[in-house]
DNA sequence: AGTTTCGTAGACCGATCGTTCTATCTACCG
DNA sequence: CGGTAGATAGAACGATCGGTCTACGAAACT
């Protein structure tokens, strides 16, 4: 009945996974993970099957995680579509402007891994296209006449400013999107 | 006197590097670089130091090749500054169109070279600044009223396009960023 | 000719890679 | 108490990593 103070091997290796394959890259070594969790080298095979398996369950789990934010932020913004997506994008900034930012996880493992049919393509292009469906869902409420090219243009500011956060130290990438995405939400017929 | 049929192993070796980086990522081992590039060990040791002064210098020479296709892209369109500017999104068209493409090499480069100390990450660095001098440049002589934003929200317009062709195939990234980047260049004073 | 230069071919180094294995320890459950 | 499940520690596997080395071949230059 004792509190369970540190998480079982299983939870440790994600954790631990989560962290370095962001700082590191996916390359990172099985040992570093491994002592980083504090976990038996048989623990990673029987839990994920091997290191790629480990590496796509963090992949799952931190887009779920990612998801979930952008709806919060929305939320946390109200009702009115526009300020619920212009939301989005400050709350880019605090992301893009956080010490040991990177770039984005996902385009990240997708530029990396290499091999088309790795399982994490999978996974980052269904979370993409969720994202993309929460933006466009959004436009679509406001009556933009264009939505779904509205939320690609949304998603690619989006793309853009973190690769310009991770890449060009001195500016605000972050600024410079919402700027633009206040047009692409703006947008009237034609 | 005889005509040089094939070039140096220096330069098939910067040739293969370039290839084989771009498709299996900056860690691919040195035994694919030198079994393509039809090589003896020895020569890349002798020409370039090693393993990571090869990548810097393929980082070096595509670099300036992009950086004069910009220009070349920018002179072919006329003297216009927003007919100038406009070509470069119409040429990206093709660029993320073009089979086998895989998103920008140099922003996979940062992400995939986690030391941040490694050479490649200056040359990258110099190579955005000259691309989003020759942007500001283009937008001053239109008098932008902001011509350094401008240039930053072009430039992450291209890198969103990019990223946007390499992970969501499907969606036409560059005609997106194409109509946003006119936002930008016809931006008046406020 | 002789010699220097540049290249190839390939063995070899220690280190690390992802994976599999045995052995041991511990907690929980009946 | 005995038994099972889950965890640890760590040796060991073959493969590959980046890098150094020796030995040999072919052309170019006095």
């Amino acid at each position: 009945m004792a509190i369970r103070d540190t998480p079982g091997p299983r939870e440790r290796l994600l954790q631990a996974a989560q962290s370095l394959t962001y700082s590191h890259g996916m390359g990172v070594g099985v040992d570093a993970l491994l002592k980083t969790a504090n976990v038996a080298r048989r623990s990673l095979y029987e839990h994920f099957g091997g290191k790629d398996g480990l590496l796509t369950e963090v992949l799952k789990r931190t887009t779920e995680a990612d998801e979930a934010r952008y709806v919060e932020t929305m939320d946390a913004a109200g009702t009115e579509p526009r300020e619920r997506l212009l939301a989005v994008f400050d709350a880019l900034g605090d992301v893009v402007t956080a010490p040991g930012f990177r770039g984005c996880r996902y385009l990240a493992a997708d530029m990396t891994l290499s091999d088309p049919d790795h399982p994490g393509h999978a996974v980052t292009r269904a979370y993409r296209e969720r994202v993309c469906g929460l933006l466009e869902r959004e436009l679509r409420r406001l009556g933009h006449p264009r939505p779904a090219l509205g939320a690609d243009q949304l998603l690619m500011l989006i793309d853009g400013a973190m690769a310009a956060g991770a890449t060009r130290t001195g500016t605000d990438p972050a600024a410079a999107a919402r700027e633009l995405a206040a047009v692409v939400i703006d947008a009237k017929a034609t």
